[in-house]
DNA sequence: AATAAAATTGAGTGAATACTTACTTAATGC
DNA sequence: GCATTAAGTAAGTATTCACTCAATTTTATT
């Protein structure tokens, strides 16, 4: 054959072993931290020599940013919540958002690999805290203020009903999967529920008449709200 | 002096080293992590020889281990919210574990002590879980069935109101302290924010026309269609 | 087939690291 | 005073670790 490009399929085969030596080593620091994984394992588990993780990343620091390649579940689930909501059903856009977080994703490993890298104060945690998890508050606390200003939700700060939302879903999963404390209840039955108390914690309530005495109607209501 | 004790001052100077040397330890495990501490680090902060550790603790992992002796913030705050709860009133009882963990406790350091063990499957996590974690939790849990019981909060699984709760504050510190996620809302209106959104979330909303109670109530309505 | 280039490795190397040993110094009991 | 014991350490040791280098095998090109 004449002159044809050199880049064809063969000359993936470095792509690839690099992809191996990445995918092993994510592996491993997701189940032991960065200084709780040798170098040696890495190789075992990728099959090849120690000598050439060393060709490809000069370093072992270097592997360990390499990893930030990786895919995240954050841009797939963005893209669906942004169409739900052009609807504007609250219950299908907090429904999918906890469906998908209480029924496994992010994967442990991912989890685990975030959550030693933030400990271990690694660059990796802060990059994918910037360009997944901050992306992913941006539109629910955008979502949430724009309900508000609707009259849909209660008055208050969007930003915290943001967190609160994801806080009962990730420590949920943190619990689980990092304290053995599992629960009875289907990971489907655990979403309904977070829904369900959000959607109340949120949405303006039908005024009572009269509440107990004793308890002061807890929200600062803006007056002339009909409902 | 005839058979007086042999303990008095001097006698303890053993235990008291020991406990510095907990201490260094503590806190070096709770910045870098039981792989991440060298023993020649804690010695150094502790302010004795490396060989001196080894004389209190067989090993690394012995002293690890030891730890467990420090105290948590839970048994503390679980005796004032059962004084809270005898009273009844759910904004206190809330508000006061929203204003303790939002206001900074359990400590940063206690936190990540207790997440790098969780990684790293240390019995250490799983001993806090169990005697400090646990019992929280079955008090809150307790408390919110009786509340729903009492038919003031809604029918659901209170297992899970009380993990939505406690996901919040939680999932909360931890943005802030792991990730370097602050808010601008100081604690205090955090803690009021989660408590609001938790209240109108649990509690039996008002209905003008009649409800059946017992009954699942809960995500029935369509929210899209303007209020 | 001959050559160049890329892929891969066995066998190290120096620096760290958890832990030991053999020793000194200080306190205590009687 | 003086033996006994506890507190403390300097100087190791064996091993492990991240990383290197020289050499070999595999693949691509002409």
């Amino acid at each position: 054959m004449p002159k044809s490009p050199p880049s064809n399929s063969t000359r993936l085969k470095g792509k690839i072993r690099k992809a191996e030596i990445i995918a092993s080593a994510a592996s491993l620091f997701a189940e032991k931290g960065f200084n709780g994984t040798k170098t040696r394992e890495i190789a075992a588990r990728a099959g090849v020599s120690e000598a050439l993780i060393f060709k490809y990343f000069p370093s072992k620091e270097d592997l360990y940013g390499a990893i930030l390649a990786e895919e995240s579940p954050v841009p797939r689930l963005l893209s669906q919540l942004r169409a739900l909501a052009e609807k504007g059903n609250d219950e299908e856009v907090f429904g999918l958002i906890a469906k998908t977080i209480a029924g496994g994703m992010p994967d442990t490993g991912l989890m685990r690999l975030i959550l030693y890298s933030a400990l271990e104060n690694h660059e990796l945690s802060q990059m994918f805290f910037r360009n997944h998890i901050r992306l992913f508050y941006e539109f629910l606390t955008g979502y949430i203020q724009r309900r508000i200003d609707e009259r849909v939700f209660r008055p208050m700060p969007a930003v915290i009903a943001a967190r609160s939302f994801m806080g009962m879903l990730m420590y949920h999963r943190w619990l689980s999967e990092l304290f053995g404390a599992h629960l009875a209840e289907s990971p489907e039955e655990m979403a309904r529920a977070f829904v369900d108390i959000m959607m109340n914690g949120l949405r303006r309530p039908v005024r009572r008449k009269g509440s107990r005495p004793g308890t002061r109607a807890s929200a600062s209501r803006k007056p002339g709200s009909r409902s």
